[in-house]
DNA sequence: TACATTTGTTCAAACGTTTGAAATATAACT
DNA sequence: AGTTATATTTCAAACGTTTGAACAAATGTA
């Protein structure tokens, strides 16, 4: 039952050559005929022959292995950048190995050991939100793994980097809304500390400037990210004596939450009240109506995430890597609850 | 900027010592001093030592990697279930790679030669729908390489398997809606050749048996799984003569389109029409009434899977491994959309 | 004192592969 | 046949760690 697994020697012993004649056959070697190709390829299929990787890697001093650390695997968002990033990845034949912050810095940072042990090439990493100190990707960096923030980074570290521009998401919808024939747009806002909110209630500020508007501080409301949350932040909006006639929420549940309450004053949606997400949760499209958000590319940002180190590992000695940020653009996704209101 | 990492060797030689010594000390073996012990660690962590995975892997046959394998990692249901692997696996001290199918079988049957290139010691997978040879787990087991299955399972396959008992949970679902007091029970389902939709059926079935009501065939309609098609279901079974009074979907996408048709028809849920979903989709929280649906456990079922490798892991030596399938039981969300209605 | 035990450490081989240099076989010219 | 070029294969060392056996030193026992 457990018998040991046929190695590159017992190739070379059934076969009568040398073991490094089956494995430069494998590699496919330049030196080496295409007879003894064929036949070793052979053998080792009818042995079942599997190349162990982790011989190869220690000798090679390369594990295939690329670490991903992000917050909770779970989250939409998440899970769809690893899915992004496995995608490019996996075709470029390197193996993904995750693990979770759960948000806490210290698991991040012994995550990162973990994947230093086990040798990763590169680590790609959406950074827990309390994260300030940024020395595990300094000593990862120190040890030759190539490293790559996306969505949540630290600006300071200078490693290749990728976010959305969140400033111009905000002016994108913002924008929309006023080319719909919408008049006055209430702005339902999460935090305002963190940084994301932060840029795009600036964009929604840099819309009414450039179109020579008046900003209305009481058409801003910020509160905390639930559901109710977003339903009482509309209620408020929704009972001032002018009410805005849209609103634009910067997360979807905020969104959510808003409908429903625009909905418990018997506003029909678009007509009476457009309404404007942000993210692109995968409920948007199942709500009625259906709601507009904004796209935050989070596959793309995977794939842009795993080119970039893919790009790294290549540069490799040619030692010219210079970091960059990429800043993706996010797209508009118009659907029933923002559009065409005359 | 690129010197070469320390080795055991590199502590070695600083100290003075003999590099099975640094070894010995640091897998803090009984026959070294505790002085020594000591200082090593001390002198690792001064030069930056880091344990090279690869070395002790090919030395001990083991990697401490375990391979998953799902259809689409972003998938709600799956993402949550790597978590619940990650969260049990993680904390053993195993790292987890993972690796989709697309839901394809050849892109499975790559997957598992990579992870068995990449020397896993166990692979949980959820199989591409349209598996049905299963001669790689075979071979993977015949590596030696533990072999956990779960959701999407191949019963024929004598490993251990973890899934979800639907007619139990179709059977609580039905009980439910009787004991709110609906009276008419409608049901939406999924293609019927798919084996879970034909279980949940069967359960729903044998409640009408049980508590002595008629079957009737016209109350069930079976049709694709989207959004659109939920509607259209709803629609056919409400505008019948005489309605069912709930709506038991086997699906929560299509519950959500059921209750667009029902709230277009002017209906009141749960007042006037119950309904249920099945799955417990992330949006099943967000929508108006909130949706009551089953727990498929998917987090619970990813623990479950990881317990059942480390078990496997353990009882490596002890040849006495029998393979086992466990049945969870779903459980019941009771939200609004099913509630007391009288 | 001689011998056995315990404690701490070193030796040397092994895990499976790759790789440049060296060796051999084969073909190609004078 | 002798030489040179070329194609193919083998040699041997290396990657970084672990591990049982062997050794040495310290301690205990008779």
């Amino acid at each position: 039952m457990k018998k040991r697994k046929p190695t590159i020697v017992d190739i070379a012993n059934y076969m009568g050559i040398s073991p490094s004649a089956v494995s430069k056959a494998m590699s496919n070697h330049p030196r080496m005929s295409e007879k003894t190709k064929k036949e070793v390829a052979k053998v080792a299929e009818q042995l079942g022959y599997q190349r162990n990787n982790m011989a190869t890697g220690l000798r090679k001093g390369k594990s295939g292995l690329i670490g991903v650390i992000v917050p909770y695997i779970h989250v939409n968002f998440f899970s769809t950048a690893i899915k992004g990033i496995e995608d490019v990845l996996g075709q470029a034949g390197y193996s993904i190995v995750i693990g979770q912050s759960k948000d806490e810095t210290n698991k991040e940072v012994a995550q990162v050991d973990v994947f230093l042990n086990a040798q990763v090439e590169g680590i790609i990493a959406s950074i827990a939100s309390n994260t300030k100190d940024s020395s595990h990707f300094i000593k990862a960096l120190a040890n030759g793994v190539k490293v790559v923030l996306f969505d949540r980074t630290i600006p300071e570290l200078d490693v290749d980097q990728i976010m959305i521009d969140d400033f111009d998401a905000a002016t994108k919808a913002t924008k929309h809304l006023f080319d719909q024939g919408y008049g006055k747009i209430g702005l339902i806002s999460g935090p305002l500390e963190l940084l994301p909110y932060k840029r795009r209630l600036d964009g929604y500020k840099a819309v009414l400037a450039q179109t020579g508007r008046e900003f209305d501080e009481n058409l801003i409301v910020e509160t905390d990210i639930s559901l109710e949350s977003g339903k009482k932040a509309a209620a408020q909006l929704m009972d001032r004596k002018n009410p805005p006639d849209a609103l634009f929420c910067l997360s979807d549940v905020l969104a959510l939450g808003a409908m429903n309450a625009v909905r418990e004053r018997g506003k029909k949606m678009p007509e009476e009240v457009g309404i404007m997400g942000f993210s692109n949760e995968n409920f948007t499209t199942y709500v009625s109506p259906s709601l507009s958000t904004v796209d935050q590319f989070s596959e793309q940002m995977g794939n842009h995430a795993a080119k970039a180190i893919l790009n790294q590992l290549r540069a490799e000695e040619s030692h010219n890597h210079v970091p960059s940020k990429q800043v993706l653009s996010p797209k508009l996704l118009i659907r029933e609850s923002s559009k065409i209101r005359k």
